[in-house]
DNA sequence: AATTTATATTTTGCATGCAATATTAGGAGA
DNA sequence: TCTCCTAATATTGCATGCAAAATATAAATT
């Protein structure tokens, strides 16, 4: 019998995969506030897996850094403090540049499009006054951008260090006049792409993520005290 | 009673690191073929541990990009080809630059002196032709240049990269025209750390990268058809 | 009341068991 | 001999059990 005609393939991902990404959501939207501990009783009640896919899905975003393993006392979620944020950015900023400076070398005209489309997405949400939406196109054009670098382990990089970044991002609180800089910037940034000029991506960037990085550690004393 | 005097303490590492970190070191020194299947009765034999800390492993050692999970089917030793190991060798590339970069304005004096050790230790080797002795100090070198640049995470990113391209140090084959030509490069570099020559150490480090690239690569087609 | 000590409870680390899936071996038919 | 099917075997994914460690609770001492 042919079944290749079936539409709906069933795809079961492993437990341990589902654990370790819902897990991550939990942490990255903040629900898992940092410090706190991880029971395993009440995660696996919670998530509906035993004790061995939760214990692995620890394992795993130990090794991605956003829980901390404390032998014979389980695992907590590790801090995001303004020296983390800063050296992740600072990195993230060197991988951005070269991202940006791959993307100009090897990106098709249609991939830049699509990232001219996203681009367009976010502005209606910045016109809206929609800060959430914006956050999810300004994320999806930068990932677009380190992915059609056309390095793989790049963008794997990229996209861990991004992953734990995302919790920063939750926390800011943009004020309408670093908003409408970040706007322009993108501008020039999607400018630069498409004219394919290297040497001002890398530029634009660099700065770009530097006043991320400012607006960052602005909102994150806020969110502490909170 | 003060026991504060106790010379040893004595540590037990959970069983789910070590077998990590063994398994690591067996895939890193080729032990463990590219591709080959990672049997688990027979490693929880050889490791001496049971199941659930083998598959923790695994599952961090995938996170790292050293195997692949198959589900239902175990796990593989991850190929690194020459599109990998290009790639990664640019993002290490980024991430070098950046660390040249810090470690000039951040490195302590001391810690330039503590590189220039491991530099006259390496020249050392060269001298005597003693290549893993030289790979092991020109490692080490790298690594201070990374920690030093005083960004925990640039340090991490770095070293997980570096771990997987270990294996291909231990294929490479230096010709003796490069390896004195990376020797002479690692003077200059000194020097513009020295110097704390912020734009000549990256252009060094950029240079000195793509060759190592280019030696690798080299190395590569000759280990795969062994 | 505060501090210490002893005991009970919880939680973790790891091993093992069981069902589901994949692999291998064997044999029937072409 | 080769291909296909079937049964046996091995391997994986996950849940659970048990001992060791840590934490919480209670009692005892100062």
């Amino acid at each position: 019998m042919d079944i290749s005609q079936e539409p709906v393939l069933i795809i079961r991902r492993p437990l341990h995969e589902e654990a370790t990404d819902r897990l991550r959501d939990l942490i990255v939207q903040g629900r898992l506030v940092a410090g706190s501990r991880l029971n395993e009783r009440l995660l696996t009640a919670q998530l509906g897996v035993s004790r061995t896919p939760l214990r692995e899905a620890f394992k795993v975003l130990a090794t991605e850094g956003l829980v901390e393993l404390l032998p014979n006392r389980g695992a907590i979620v590790s801090q995001l403090d303004a020296t983390r944020l800063s050296e992740t950015l600072a990195v993230m900023g060197a991988l951005d540049a070269l991202a940006g400076e791959l993307a100009c070398a090897n990106a098709t005209d249609a991939q830049i499009n699509e990232i001219r489309a996203l681009h367009y997405e976010m502005l209606a949400y910045h016109a809206r006054g929609d800060l959430a939406g914006y956050f999810k196109f300004n994320q999806a054009i930068h990932l677009k951008i380190v992915k059609y670098a056309g390095n793989a382990v790049l963008y794997n990089t990229y996209r861990q260090l991004n992953g734990a970044m995302q919790r920063a991002r939750y926390m800011a609180n943009l004020s309408q006049e670093r908003w409408d800089t970040a706007v322009r910037e993108h501008d020039e940034i999607l400018a630069a792409l498409s004219s394919r000029d290297v040497k001002r991506i890398r530029a634009l960037l660099a700065d770009h993520l530097a006043h991320k990085l400012a607006s960052a550690l602005a909102a994150l004393p806020a969110r502490q005290a909170a």
